[in-house]
DNA sequence: AAATCGAAAATCGTCGACGATTAGCTATTG
DNA sequence: CAATAGCTAATCGTCGACGATTTTCGATTT
């Protein structure tokens, strides 16, 4: 999901591109890779020089995160990775099952064979994974990859990139929160489907499935938060 | 939308609110007010001397305006105010209508009885003001009030600030983005339907009532989009 | 011993300054 | 006269520093 660039390198390459937005990445990617967890505390000076920057374009780059969701900032106090309570986790789902409904009826029109092609091969790789000692690591993914092309292809920039933050969020509440909510078969079962009626081009139901197919692990998610953690 | 405060006497009371934020705020009143039109540039400099700040808390303000959609950062030439394509409109306007859709199917199980009567009232004035000569200047700040209830009511704070935060980028498009599609009675005709659904606690009619209801002002911003420039 | 108070350290918010990049203008050339 | 090249001014990106606020930790009191 976050592009990894050797830091240092970036440095020394960028003039066209600032320091602000090099940092943006490298604090998603300390967050993506749990160097830096929900609750803790982001020491600008500590994050400046580590990075052999100034507080400056650290503190801009905090201010980006902070509007995306990602940080949380406490005036006189400093920034926070921002802790995804059930509460708030069950909002993003229920948000994130409304984006696919319309994904699927912007998609279902418009599809073409060439994107029925690559996403059939998504449906197959994740058959495989599911069957093969039902791997989890390589199914996530390759879900993870069929579900965002599927707004990749419904073409609305806007509803893309909504649907990436919040992700990006989700995953803040759990590393794997978007797994499936059954076992992976019966999921990819469903992904089938919805690649059924998109390719006939059946708007509303495409539209009903997928948002089904996604609330359920919201579904999942209220259950298992009483036990983890 | 935008609370209104004096930024002079905001620097001299602040101590629980950093310069940035009131910075931001003040950004957002003069876009608002049309101070600062789509296109053009904001000069850091001039903004940090008119408000008597230095260039630093301006800069923090303008990446998280830029994360919210409203400036757009170029390297090493500064930053604008974004312009809204028509094109960006339209993928708004659906984005706009899946919430509202979500909205109504949260809210019509769970709304209280208070908060029919809120809505009622709004409605009941929009009746007035539709009536009286049709009088737009009044009629335009309810209904967005009404609208916004909706999202209110519906109890998902990630929700509400989603739809918020659309709707701004949206008045950049155009002022009133958001003007009833056909005559102020009519829509407000539909406004009266969709509490009705609402008040029976008819989830699916409520959310296909609300999703239809907005998203005929997509379809009456492209064909005003040719002719009003 | 627990709680409260106060001083010292750490951190944040803000500022002004410096080099680097870009834009605008003038002069030169074909 | 148009186009290009070079110079100048304006602006951006980044930095280090200073006062203000918060936190830490030990001393004092009950």
């Amino acid at each position: 999901m976050i592009t990894s660039v050797d830091p240092a390198l970036a440095l020394t390459i960028r003039r066209e591109e600032s320091l602000t937005s090099i940092i943006r990445r490298e604090i998603e990617r300390m967050i993506d890779e749990r160097e830096l967890n929900p609750g803790d505390w982001v020491n600008e000076a500590m994050l400046a020089s580590r990075l052999k920057v100034s507080r400056g374009p650290v503190r801009e780059a905090c201010r980006g995160l902070e509007q995306s969701g990602l940080l949380q900032v406490v005036v006189n106090r400093g920034v926070f990775v921002r802790k995804i309570e059930p509460k708030d986790a069950a909002e993003l789902y229920d948000l994130r099952a409304a984006l696919f409904a319309l994904a699927g009826r912007l998609l279902a029109p418009k599809i073409t064979k060439t994107q029925v092609a690559v996403l059939r091969k998504l449906v197959n790789a994740m058959d495989r994974a599911a069957s093969a000692e039902g791997d989890l690591d390589k199914y996530y993914p390759l879900n993870l990859e069929y579900h965002r092309k599927l707004f990749e292809f419904a073409g609305n920039a806007r509803l893309l990139a909504t649907y990436l933050s919040l992700v990006r969020e989700l995953h803040l509440f759990r590393r794997r929160a978007l797994e499936p909510s059954g076992r992976m078969a019966d999921s990819n079962a469903e992904h089938r489907r919805i690649l059924d009626a998109i390719a006939a081009h059946d708007a509303e139901g495409a539209s009903r499935l997928m948002e089904a197919h996604v609330l359920a692990s919201k579904g999942r998610s209220e259950t298992e938060a009483s036990d983890t953690k």
